[in-house]
DNA sequence: TGTTTAAAGTAAACATCGTTCAGAGTTTTT
DNA sequence: AAAAACTCTGAACGATGTTTACTTTAAACA
């Protein structure tokens, strides 16, 4: 057993109000001591730094996503993909401002290796996995982006200066969707077999 | 003519010195008057705030691919594509720590609508050219992202846990290179084709 | 031409941030 | 019963972005 006082918080209660904290706009180690009832400095006895609650944040958001879902023996092999990489989609855009740490620190956590452990049984070459990897967190990145800027930021568009744009800015404005993630993801897929 | 005094230092300065303390790890508002030889309040009157200056530096950095790689007609429309791609890697990783900036403000930029407008010349479907978007920038910021954190941190890889991955090691470590760069695009534009 | 007006810049402060540290209190170990 | 190891508080330190008077400069206007 270990020496002094027990634990007044659980650590996953941290996370889980540090999570709730850059929902919220702003994760400051004050609010969050506030928010789980200790005091500022209390919270270097169960992190390191601010950077080591955001990276253990980051890692915990990749296990939400089920990686069961990647080893389905009813679906063929691009489905399960597709199925695994939309769940990821949903559970990192339902905290999009979380969604920069975790494209910093996404091949550094534990759990990031079991990701592409599994990832590499349904596809086997790397290379492949890699360029996987790279639209699915590319896109759930920019999409996150303009998540947390407050999309349509007054769109300024000269017809006669852009005009394929113009043409086509219903689709443009419709980038951000799940169909349109799976539509990509889907040519990706078609083009790396 | 404007009144008051000339001003002492031209923005494009404020914003190469900007740069710069970006590559060198930390961009201060007194740092940057420093260097350019001011008092940090003065900076209030180039750019409202260090917001502003930030995205202004990715707006720069993306001008600086020679966007008419898109409109050579002595090359096929996917070399095209390739040869742009590898121009905007080369200027973007050569400040691999303005990246996330860059992600942030992508598609708020008057230099990203002209991107936008270019890649549309040549690859006229918006969900096409969305799909090159993400796969393009989403690599650079994978690999822009592990060039600051000081990149394989002490890797501990069981090959008994994680076979696959330990298989192709050498494939993985090396990720971040032109080559697997632009074999992925190309993958990615014959699904798209 | 002399006066007004707007801008550039300084100096200093404000509020907030992450982090550290000495000490008080608590629990297990010896 | 004493010692050691741990949690937590309270207060501080240094650095950050930004704001606010105030001075100085130079164009605009009478």
């Amino acid at each position: 057993m270990t020496r002094g006082p027990r634990r007044s918080v659980q650590p996953d209660a941290v996370l889980d109000a540090a999570l709730e904290l850059i929902d919220e706009g702003a994760l400051t180690m004050r609010a969050l001591a506030a928010r789980v009832g200790l005091t500022p400095g209390a919270l270097y006895t169960y992190f390191p730094d601010r950077a080591a609650i955001v990276t253990a944040i980051a890692d915990r958001l990749l296990a939400e996503a089920d990686l069961s879902l990647l080893d389905d023996p009813a679906e063929p092999p691009h489905r399960r993909i597709e199925n695994y990489a939309l769940a990821l989609r949903e559970v990192l855009l339902a905290h999009p401002a979380a969604v920069p740490a975790i494209l910093g620190a996404a091949f550094n956590g534990p759990m990031a290796l079991r990701v592409g452990e599994s990832l590499l049984r349904v596809l086997p070459d790397a290379r492949a996995t890699y360029t996987v990897m790279v639209y699915v967190l590319g896109a759930i990145a920019l999409e996150a982006a303009d998540r947390v800027t407050g999309s349509t930021p007054s769109f300024e568009l000269d017809p006669a200066e852009f005009p394929l744009t113009s043409g086509q800015i219903d689709v443009i404005l419709a980038y951000n969707s799940a169909e349109q993630f799976q539509w990509g993801l889907g040519r990706v897929l078609s083009g790396l077999s």
